[in-house]
DNA sequence: CCGCGATCTAGACAGTGACAAGATACGCAT
DNA sequence: ATGCGTATCTTGTCACTGTCTAGATCGCGG
C-alpha cells in the first residue's frame, strides 16, 4: 500500500494535485472493479487519490457526477470495442451481428463493475454532456451493426425489431452471466462448457434476421 | 396518508405490533415501487411502518436481509404469473414460449421496482432460505416452460442453449425496457408502436428453437 | 509584481446501517 | 391463574456517507 509514486499523502508538498479529476476517474475505477460498486464512494475516490473528502466535489459536483463521469468512459471504451469487433468480422451480416454479441458479452466479463455501472441508470445523470456523448457513440456502434443488414431494404419498424432482438439477447446474456445465473445452464453444455461455448450454442439456436417476413416459414 | 387502520403511530396504545414483519415487507415495496430502490432503507421501512429504526433488525438481521426477502416474495410471484401465462398459452410449444416471454416483461412492467430489485444481485444474500426458494420457483417455472419445446429430443446441450437464449431475450428486452434504452426503437415502429408491439416485432423476427439443426436454413 | 480565480482543505450537519442495553408484553409451563 | 422466560420493540450510540460552508493555497494573466 501506499506505493512510493503516490501523488501526495506522504509529502504534501503540492497543494494542488495537477490532473486530479483524472486520477479520481481512475481510483475510482479501480475501486470499482475491486471492491464492487456499493464500494465506490466519494470519500473513497478521495481517500485513494490521497486527496480530502470535499475535493471530488470541484471536479464532478456530486456522487452522481462522478459515477456518470466515469460510465461515460466506459460507454465509449464500448462503444469502440464493439465497432472493432464488429469491423473486423469476415464473412455475411450474420457473422457481423455475432460478432458484435462476442464483443458485447466480452466487454462485459473484461469490465463487470463498469459494465454494471453504466447500466444503473437511477445512479447516472443521462443530462451530462459527455454521459450523453458517451451514450451516444455506443448507441451509433450498435446501430451500425445492425443497418449493416439493412441492405435488403428493411422497412424501419423490422430494423428496429432486428435491432431491438439482438440487443436484448446479448444485453441479456451479459447481465444474465454476471449475475451467475447461468451457470446451470453452461454446466448442462457437453465436457462442462464454458460461457463462450454457452454463447456459441445460443447463437447456433437462434435465427435473428435469418428471414424478413414475420410470419410465414416459407422460403 | 396515515389511513384511520394503521397499527401504531397514532395510539402508542400497543407496544407489540402484531404482524411487523408482514408490515415491514408491505411498507418496502410500497416505497420501493414509489421512490425508487435508493430509497428503500431500513429507517424509512421503519418510519411507513410506525416503528423504531432498530425495529426491522430483529425480523430481518440487516439491510441484505430485507432486501431478500423482498426479493424472495418477487420471485415467487413471478414464478407463478410465468407459469400461468405459459399454462394458459394455446398452440404449440413456440407460442408458449412467447407467452412465457410476454409475462416476462409484463411483470418487469407491472412491478419495476421490485424486478429490478429481483436481479441487484450485490446487495442480496442467495443463502436466505426464502430467497434460496424463491429462485428455485421461478427457475423452475421458466425451466418447464423451455422443457415443453424439448418433446422432440433434444441433447441437454440444446436445451440449455434454447433456454439461456429465450432466457436472455426476454431478460434482456425487460431490462432494456425498464432503462428507457429501447424507446427510439419503440418510436421507429409504424404508427409510433408500443412496447408490446415491439416486444411482438421481436418474436416475429426471433426464430428461437425453429429448428433443431444450427445450420441449413432448409426447411 | 499583484491580485483574482481555480483548486484543495477543514469542519460541520443530517441521514444511514449496525450494535448494545434496556423496556415491554406475549405465551407457555406449572 | 400466575409467574417467568423470551421474543419483540425502543432508546442511545458509533462510524461512515454525501453535501454544504468557510478558509487556505497556488497558478496565471494583468
Amino acid at each position: 500500500m501506499d506505493g512510493p509514486i503516490r501523488r501526495r499523502r506522504a509529502r504534501p508538498a503540492t497543494y494542488h494535485h495537477g490532473d486530479l479529476r483524472a486520477a479520481l476517474l481512475g481510483a475510482a475505477e479501480t475501486i470499482l472493479e475491486r471492491d464492487g460498486i456499493q464500494a465506490l464512494t466519494l470519500r473513497a475516490a478521495a481517500r485513494a487519490a490521497g486527496v480530502s473528502h470535499a475535493a471530488p466535489a470541484h471536479h464532478f459536483d456530486d456522487l452522481t457526477g462522478l459515477l456518470s463521469e466515469l460510465a461515460a468512459v466506459g460507454f465509449v471504451r464500448f462503444g469502440v470495442r464493439v465497432a472493432a469487433a464488429t469491423a473486423a468480422a469476415a464473412g455475411g451480416p450474420r457473422s457481423r451481428l455475432q460478432a458484435m454479441g462476442r464483443a458485447y458479452v466480452a466487454f462485459a466479463r473484461a469490465h463487470p463493475g463498469l459494465f454494471q455501472l453504466m447500466f444503473r441508470s437511477e445512479r447516472l445523470d443521462a443530462t451530462r454532456p459527455a454521459l450523453r456523448d458517451g451514450l451516444a457513440a455506443a448507441g451509433q456502434a450498435l446501430r451500425r451493426a445492425v443497418a449493416a443488414r439493412a441492405s435488403r431494404a428493411l422497412s424501419p419498424g423490422q430494423v428496429a425489431a432486428e435491432a431491438a432482438a439482438a440487443w436484448s439477447l446479448a444485453h441479456g446474456f451479459a447481465v444474465l452471466l454476471l449475475d451467475g445465473r447461468l451457470r446451470p445452464l453452461i454446466a448442462a453444455l457437453p465436457r462442462g462448457g464454458s460461457a463462450d461455448a454457452l454463447l456459441e450454442a445460443v447463437f447456433a439456436v437462434t435465427r435473428v434476421g435469418r428471414g424478413t417476413a414475420p410470419a410465414r416459414p416459407r422460403r
